[in-house]
DNA sequence: ACTAATTGGTGTAAGTGATACACAGTTACG
DNA sequence: CGTAACTGTGTATCACTTACACCAATTAGT
């Protein structure tokens, strides 16, 4: 069964439900309004979206929007929805240079759209968009050999690792450009800090990788080495347990 | 080099920072502040937290708590510190347990205070809480023999998946609540949505996964399935990484 | 002890945002 | 043609953050 809410909102992301017989036609379309809106957080960030903004671009009224969208909140899944945009292809190689593939596009993604993911989710994904990366992301990992559920699990589990690496990587780095300091002199304040904070009898861990250096300032290079690397991992046990599962 | 902004928040997070010299004693403080915030936050959400509603909360008006924090952002950065907690104490199992003894542990904080995940970070870790929560984990992590480099990505990988899973499976729970609807009718309902949308020649793979039964409802039981089983293959892929580096 | 400098708490007000509601104009169907 | 359904507008309400000016309390320095 499902609820009138999410209908309405399936009907949206979908482009269902039937037009309106009688009356003006409409001029504009959640698709416009979406958009406008997309634009709008790309340049300044979701919290710039409001429904006045948004009216005032399109050049109608605050009020005019809510003839097409029944909140604010629908236009923001709506944004999601479209903003994802389509998936990879199926590409020729092996399934984990497809994997590695898939959480480029990804992260070239949320590069593109830092917003997607300070959207607050209502429920699990249901639009076109959101399904497509789904289904790529299932695809490249088919490859494994391994089932279904187990499949969908390790999905799971390596987009929320994409998710949110790039969510706090992408955040940090636009913090930092707001206040105007370059990244070296961010992680040199950094590093300054956990000197400072992050004594040895308190944090002995900490403190150890402290003192190798391994927050010194250092360029980065490819795709975000905490990713590369966690991904590696992950792929090399996925690949194991398959194996050993036949 | 650390900037104005910066220096005053650590002041907040540390309470270093000196006493004023003359007048009134301060009724309050901002301990007493994030403790009252925080309360406000477990039982509504963050969006709850508003500055009269905290100033209500301890019987004083809204523009007193500007005496004790520049703005509301600062209040927050306070409360997700305090709130986090103190992580476990060194156990005395063998590496991978430790590492989930901390995932677990890390779990029940966010469950505890779902809001955490939705605090929008301006820096890297720099409280004394975060910085607890990280010496925690990479303590449970250097009995893996990684070096303290590959440790700090290992980390940063597993707790974004942890983080992200916690915030979609909490959020989406929530959201059932609030529409009062049980897990089995919304599991059933987003079965059907699926059934529904995901047409097997545009998205094969999901509409094979789904044909499977993959996410018809079924009971859950402890630690989320996802998180275990991609907990488990990574600690499988470090585990044969560090081996087979020496 | 006296005075001036500070600091704490209050009241008021400005600016922004979401959205309810009633209304005026527009179109299709009977 | 009349009526029902629909679109866009104007107005108003409510909640939120925070700037600013003020008075009262407190203490450093004399």
């Amino acid at each position: 069964m499902v609820d009138v809410d999410t209908e309405r909102t399936l009907e949206l992301l979908w482009g269902t439900g039937q037009r309106p017989r009688r009356g003006p036609k409409p001029a504009l379309s959640v698709a416009k309004l979406a958009e406008v809106a997309i634009g709008i957080a790309d340049a300044e960030g979701l919290d710039a979206v409001s429904m006045q903004r948004v009216a005032g671009a399109l050049g109608y009224t605050t009020m005019s929007l809510y003839r097409y969208v029944p909140a604010k909140e629908q236009l923001i899944e709506v944004m999601a929805d479209r903003a994802a945009g389509a998936p990879p292809e199926p590409g020729t190689g092996d399934w984990r240079s497809e994997v590695e593939r898939w959480v480029r596009e990804m992260w070239a993604i949320y590069a593109a759209h830092p917003w997607l993911l300070h959207v607050k989710l209502s429920g699990p994904p249901m639009g076109p968009g959101q399904l497509a990366w789904f289904d790529a992301g299932l695809r490249a990992l088919s490859g494994s050999g391994l089932p279904g559920d187990e499949m969908v699990m390790a999905f799971l589990f390596l987009n929320g690792a994409v998710r949110e690496l790039a969510r706090v990587i992408g955040d940090i780095a636009r913090a930092r450009q707001r206040a105007g300091v370059t990244d070296a002199q961010a992680e040199a304040g950094y590093a300054k800090v956990l000197r400072d904070h992050a004594d040895a009898e308190r944090f002995p861990t900490l403190a150890r990788v402290v003192a190798e250096g391994v927050f010194d300032p250092a360029p980065a290079e490819g795709m975000i080495p905490d990713l590369e690397f966690g991904l590696r991992r992950l792929m090399d046990g996925l690949q194991a347990y398959a194996r050993s599962r036949g």
